[in-house]
DNA sequence: TTTAGATATTATCTTTTGTTAATTTTTTTA
DNA sequence: TAAAAAAATTAACAAAAGATAATATCTAAA
């Protein structure tokens, strides 16, 4: 079901990283199932359980002035997902994290998480890689709205992510974007064309 | 010269974090002078050297294929810079990181700083917060592109960062803002005009 | 399977942005 | 300080995007 060796290519993790030290975290998770629609975080929330995704997809949205649902992440299997508010601001979440479609996840408290992956420098080596690829992901994403049009973000984002653009309505594609589904349907229109 | 209290207080670092300790890391740092144009980094570079800024400001910029310099990032005093591309993903850099002021830096590499880091807990505990800094203004910045228009994107930034909007050309910051030079100057008459 | 609801497309119009080039203003440096 | 270089503004036009609404298509629930 946990795919071991998926996880260390997907996020560097060393050689020395046995199933035995990655089990313990595991180990100490909960299993969980969202049905759709069903919410892992809502605003307000001050939790600071770290999801793991093992099965599903999950939508990160925030409700703008116009009272619009806003999607700024999705996170298919493999993710880590956690309340960016409170976990990076320690501050009460501003976002809605949604089961888009019927997810499995490993969820643990990032303090016990952390007990046990301080205990064991195997881990502890690791977790830098899992920072850092949250890192590489974002510096990415960033680059494109810097040196993309919104045309080029979207031929890039499909390549990149034909997995998630499958599953997901295209509008939620538009926001992660930064563009708006009219526009974005336009811009499909016009590459069929091409 | 360095303010510990200051930088403690960016990088939301721990009240049992002495300055001695931080000591040990500035102690094995060199200390080197930048003049206005020199570069830290260029194109191709492999250093994985970590700079942290004690006074002047550091532009990163890449080329595009209209040959235009795109500017990505700019770091002002108490900020670290490394060469992401090689940092994050193991690749020589595309970008090139230039003293746009005459600039002071610390500079240590980044395994050496690790070893020393790894060996004081009170530091690798604080390891963490400087990681979470950047996920922090990376995910901020994301938001800015989702949430925001142009125009209240440059109406932020330069709310929140106006000690680097006063000391670079403009065209910079539209470049940061993903915007052309043109466009932001349109944006600056019609919030005149407001 | 039918129907209601959600999503995508299209149309129309307005606003904004990109592009290019000319002009003005500011900054740098000889 | 004067000349040169860089940056910012403006203009003119084209292209793209936003907003809103109507229509078409797709999806999910009764």
């Amino acid at each position: 079901m946990i795919n071991f060796e998926k996880i260390k290519s997907i996020y560097n993790l060393g050689k020395h990283l046995s199933i035995k030290e990655m089990d313990l975290l595991f180990k100490a998770s909960a299993r969980t199932t969202f049905n759709k629609r069903e919410f892992l975080f809502t605003p307000g929330s001050t939790s600071n359980e770290v999801f793991f995704i093992t099965k599903g997809l999950v939508r990160a949205f925030t409700i703008n002035e116009k009272l619009e649902e806003i999607t700024i992440a999705l996170y298919p299997e493999n993710s880590f997902v956690v309340n960016v508010d409170q976990f990076l601001f320690d501050e009460a979440s501003n976002y809605y994290y949604e089961a888009y479609e019927k997810t499995k996840t490993l969820s643990i408290d990032y303090c016990i998480a952390n007990k046990i992956v301080d205990n064991h420098p195997i881990l502890a080596k690791n977790k830098q890689q899992v920072f850092r690829k949250f890192l590489r992901s974002m510096f990415r994403r960033i680059e494109s709205f810097v040196l993309y049009s919104p045309e080029e973000r979207y031929i890039r984002y499909t390549e990149m992510f034909p997995y998630i653009t499958n599953r997901v309505p295209d509008k939620y594609i538009a926001n992660i974007l930064g563009i708006t589904p009219v526009s974005l349907s336009r811009i499909r229109k016009r590459l069929i064309t091409k």
